[in-house]
DNA sequence: TTGATATATCATGATAAGATGATGAATGTA
DNA sequence: TACATTCATCATCTTATCATGATATATCAA
C-alpha cells in the first residue's frame, strides 16, 4: 500500500487521534500515554508503533523508557489530525 | 464513530482516491467511474456510497443516469486526497 | 543473581472492510 | 407489454484491523 495511503489509515482511528492530541506539545512515555488515555499497555504500543511505521511519529530511548514524539510533518497533516481529534472526547471509547 | 474520522478513513482507501481523482474536474457517471477506473459496478457503487455518506462526493439523478461530483470541502482535504492518489498508479490495482 | 519496571511482540478472537456476483428497482425504448 | 440500461443493495467470502492477555526483552536496583 502506498506510504500516504497507510499513512491516512493511521488517522483514521480514534485511538491513535487521541495520542497524536496528547502528544501535542510535549513527548511522552508509554506508560504516561496510558495513564493519559486510560487504555492497556499493549493498546498504546501497538498504535504507537503503527503511527511511527508511518512516520507521524519518532521514538527515543532513555533508560527502560521510550518517549514518542510528534515527526515533522505538513501543517495540513496536523490540522486535519486535530480537527478530528477534537471530535473525541478526551477519554471516550470511541468517538 | 466521529464524522472526522470516517471521513479520514473514506480517504484511506486506493479506490476511493482514485474515484475522487477522476472527479477532480467534472462529474461522472457510475458507469463512466468504471470505465476509468476499470473496476466492476457493485465496488463503484459501494464506494460512492461511502464518499458520499462522508460528505465528500454530492450525487445528481438524470434519468436512469447518477452523477457524482465532489462537494465543497477545505483545501486541506482535497490537497491531501491529490497528494496521496498521485502515489498511486491511473489503474494500479492497489498502491 | 533476583526481582521490579517499562516496553515490545506474539497469539487469539471478534469485528469491520473490501471484492464479487446476484438480485432488485427505476428509467427509457421498442 | 417486453426488454435493455443504469444504478443500488444484498449475500457471501476473504482479508484486514483492533483489543486483549500472555510472554519476551531490556534496563535498573538490591
Amino acid at each position: 500500500m502506498s506510504n500516504r495511503v497507510r499513512l491516512l489509515g493511521a488517522l483514521a482511528d480514534p485511538t491513535r487521534l487521541r495520542i497524536l492530541a496528547a502528544l501535542r506539545e510535549n513527548e511522552l512515555s508509554v506508560a504516561e500515554l496510558q495513564q493519559v488515555l486510560g487504555v492497556g499497555q499493549s493498546r498504546i504500543s501497538n498504535h504507537l508503533s503503527q503511527l511511527k511505521s508511518v512516520g507521524l511519529l519518532r521514538d527515543r530511548r532513555e533508560g527502560q523508557k521510550a518517549y514518542y514524539r510528534r515527526a515533522e510533518m505538513g501543517r495540513e497533516i496536523w490540522s486535519l489530525a486535530e480537527g478530528a481529534a477534537s471530535e473525541l472526547g478526551t477519554h471516550g471509547r470511541d468517538g
